[in-house]
DNA sequence: TCGTCCCGGATTGTATACAAAGAATTGAGA
DNA sequence: TCTCAATTCTTTGTATACAATCCGGGACGA
């Protein structure tokens, strides 16, 4: 029942919040789930978000098996809502069926992140192209302040959090809802490759350089140059992530 | 059970099939499962196809409500499978749910349209230019081929097949999962707009000869020309497809 | 006449029972 | 000890029952 109004962007949006009043107590008789903070959500959205959450979160890793029993268990729920969940999480490509075996958290081969990140160049540097020409003022200044906020080399928690912001932030500026839609599945994708290379590469402060020459052409409301310089982080991005498999195929191979 | 394998590609070209190929009627309380061509794929598979299919076909129009017993007893199957193709082709972006009414064919607003090519004109040309480096010999042979083998203003609906061949081709040739994937939900969602272009405003002629043209920029391995070749194909369409909403504005208008 | 309240119908959300089919295990035989 | 086959186990696919909610219409009161 109670589903809330899903389009385009899956991702948020930023709507105000607030919500209908959503009545207090759960529907069942006994509702099991932690007193969470969606009353108004369907299981099967609120699966989604929790399922995705921990993949985002590295709680699941790649290769990792998913069976639906389990999971219907761990999150106290029914097989059903944590079906209509695997389904819409294959869909993003975080999830890939093998048959007979179920859901399997994606792993990503060599070439499938060469693509990744090939795709990624194009859009993001679309995205920012896109955001120079359409990003109003109030956008251009969130993003501002965003790169104003940066939390610098410290919590890798937060380096990615702050990283995340500044990039959807940027993607919705361009005011293109299948940009949006592709790029934020990219960018759940590649989460699937671990921690942001930013804080394992010591990469924050060159980052933030390359996010402020993306803000500065957006403020010149340069097109060309938004779109080069947001390709440049992204390649730049790409590189740190190559060193780090390589070095990671020495590293963690005997491991295990 | 048996589900197909699914890739990243779930869309592809291999419809070849013909119309309605008797759904996997097997595993009632009691039918020995009659030894089809197929593993059989799941009736959740297969009746994602066919909504698909008929939402590509016209059957199902923008605006329409999809019932969930409806479509269920009308396609003989239980609510189960039937809800798992609506959520996969609601993360298709082919329909829209509606709190509290369900399922709605998506309708496509002027900006969702607009947002729609301009997301295709950069994918469509990245995809061109990726294939003007990596298509083989072999793809590049079949794009020849298929050129050829186009067959003119004549019959819409074998148009509108010939061109999506073409453009699937082009996409495969590109080699990269995400984009292949990405443009064929786009396409999807271009066939919420009705029939192609091409047969309704006699630009086949003209199609063809942009066609030509990325093909001949693709086997001069010439990325840049590719690339431009098929945004320029794009932008025509768009064109296109504008007149055509305009004129349709006037003369739909008035009718229902 | 208009607004409000209430009830029945329609439709989706959720849980669960059962069936099917590969995968794993165990046993016997060579 | 190794191989093969039968049996059991595990896991998903499907159907269906039940619960919850919204929507529409109609009766009632102001």
């Amino acid at each position: 029942m109670a589903r809330g109004s899903k389009k385009l962007n899956p991702v948020d949006g930023g709507r105000g919040g607030g919500e209908e009043a959503a009545r207090p107590s759960a529907s069942q008789p006994s509702d099991p789930r932690p007193s969470e903070s969606r009353p108004s959500e369907s299981r099967g959205e609120w699966t989604y978000h929790r399922l995705r959450e921990a993949i985002q979160a590295g709680e699941l890793k790649p290769g990792e098996r998913i069976r639906e029993i389990e999971m219907a268990k761990r999150l106290e729920v029914s097989r059903t809502p944590v079906r209509e969940a695997l389904r819409r999480l294959e869909a993003d490509g975080l999830l890939t069926f093998v048959p007979y075996r179920g859901m399997v958290i994606a792993e990503l081969d060599h070439q499938a992140v060469m693509e990744l990140y090939q795709m990624r160049e194009v859009l993001e540097g679309t995205a920012a192209g896109l955001a120079a020409r359409h990003a109003s003022e109030a956008e251009i200044t969130l993003i501002r302040d965003l790169i104003a906020a940066d939390p610098g080399d410290g919590d890798p928690k937060a380096l990615a959090t702050h990283n995340r912001q500044f990039h959807g932030t940027l993607y919705r500026a361009a005011h293109n809802r299948y940009l949006l839609k592709t790029l934020n599945v990219l960018s759940d994708a590649m989460a699937l490759l671990g921690m942001t290379t930013l804080s394992l590469t010591g990469r924050s402060g060159t980052a933030r350089q390359e996010h402020e020459e993306i803000l500065s052409a957006i403020e010149a409301r340069d097109q060309a140059r938004a779109e080069q310089a947001a390709r440049h982080h992204i390649r730049e991005a790409q590189r740190a992530r190559l060193r780090l498999m390589f070095d990671g195929d020495r590293a963690d191979t005997p491991q295990d």
